[in-house]
DNA sequence: TTCGTTCTGTGTTGCCCATCACAAGTTGGC
DNA sequence: GCCAACTTGTGATGGGCAACACAGAACGAA
């Protein structure tokens, strides 16, 4: 099913687009509903694509060889993901799974490749958001290296906080124990003591 | 001091520019020398410059709240580093020091962006590197959650192992244990124990 | 409401590794 | 070649956390 203009304005990354643009586009992207626990994408999978998040919530996660979950990172509604296939052109990097019911819109890895290269604009703001998901991604490897869970705990609750609209420091939607533990290495019943 | 062209076409980066492109480039550049140990770049620093490692070894490296350092990636000569300021004009996000004797020669930040927006073929290639980082930071993040510190050290060792000419696979140059240590989250005894 | 599923909370056990301490080996500079 | 600084190797000890096992709470779907 095609996606509405009036959806894709949502996302920040569109918006140096023209309204012109983002017509033809709107007819290429498809509309996707997962139930919690669904897998959004796979690291298998040969079909490469960006998916932007409409409403709900996703966890990048990997596994280990011994089969341990490993949690990479969180995708909140108006964010995009899979935006590594589509610049190294390599097959998936993890996997995405649905962290509650969710709706994604995908577009074809070579549609956004295609897309990128035509507007300076959107291949600024491509490399910016690569450049912040390496920072990203060093905080939660500098984040690991605290020998006391209790440390990791707090400093990856501070890393998902940020402040509501009645300027209150929060932490939402609240991961459930073992979404956090896997984040920091933890076990569940570590993060529940804690 | 200036660099001369010669050590320019060292580095696959530079391969896609012309030779007139190249000339004023050595210009604006300069070599500096660092001991084993010494800072090559600092977090703190304001100035900000993309590095070109010429010849030795360099280390990634930041440290904890707690004082502890921790070791995010290894600069081998051709590659260059610092490139995440040059991106988004943010802060240096780590510091890296010299694990060998080396030489590095350094390009302004202003000058090393006006060169990407400049060359497509640069801005793809800068693009295709940020990529790598975060796999490669992600591949990272996949090793600290194996709980046997024996098994961490296996797969580092894998991931900085490569075919050496004859096509026996090595590593090298060797790391001391110290090094290793804080890349894996392990002492340096238990490093030296496996 | 009711029932099944998921999430949270808590005790116990055992092992693994960080830490400390120090000795032996190696390197590099002069 | 020699000495100092760094690196590697090894033992002993103690604390902390993973793993297992349940019980209770909260949630969600008919």
């Amino acid at each position: 099913m095609p996606v509405s203009l009036q959806l894709l304005t949502q996302f920040p990354l569109l918006h140096p687009l023209p309204r012109e643009a983002l017509e033809p586009l709107s007819a290429q992207m498809s509309l996707r509903s997962f139930a919690r626990r669904a897998m959004v994408m796979s690291k298998d999978t040969p079909t490469q694509e960006l998916g932007f998040l409409v409403d709900g919530r996703l966890q990048g996660v990997d596994f280990t060889v011994d089969g341990r979950s490993v949690g990479l990172y969180f995708v909140d509604p108006g964010d995009y993901f899979g935006e590594l296939s589509v610049v190294d052109g390599q097959s998936g990097s993890e996997f995405v799974v649905a962290a509650a019911r969710s709706t994604v819109a995908f577009l074809d890895a070579a549609a956004a490749r295609e897309l990128i290269a035509m507007n300076p604009d959107l291949a600024r703001a491509v490399m910016a958001r690569l450049a912040q998901r390496v920072r990203a991604v060093m905080a939660q490897r500098m984040l690991l290296s605290l020998t006391n869970p209790f440390q990791r705990l707090s400093v990856q609750l501070l890393q998902l906080s940020h402040k509501n609209s009645a300027g209150v420091t929060t932490v939402d939607p609240v991961p459930t124990h073992q979404e956090l533990a896997i984040m920091i290495n933890a076990s569940r019943e570590t993060v529940t003591r804690a």
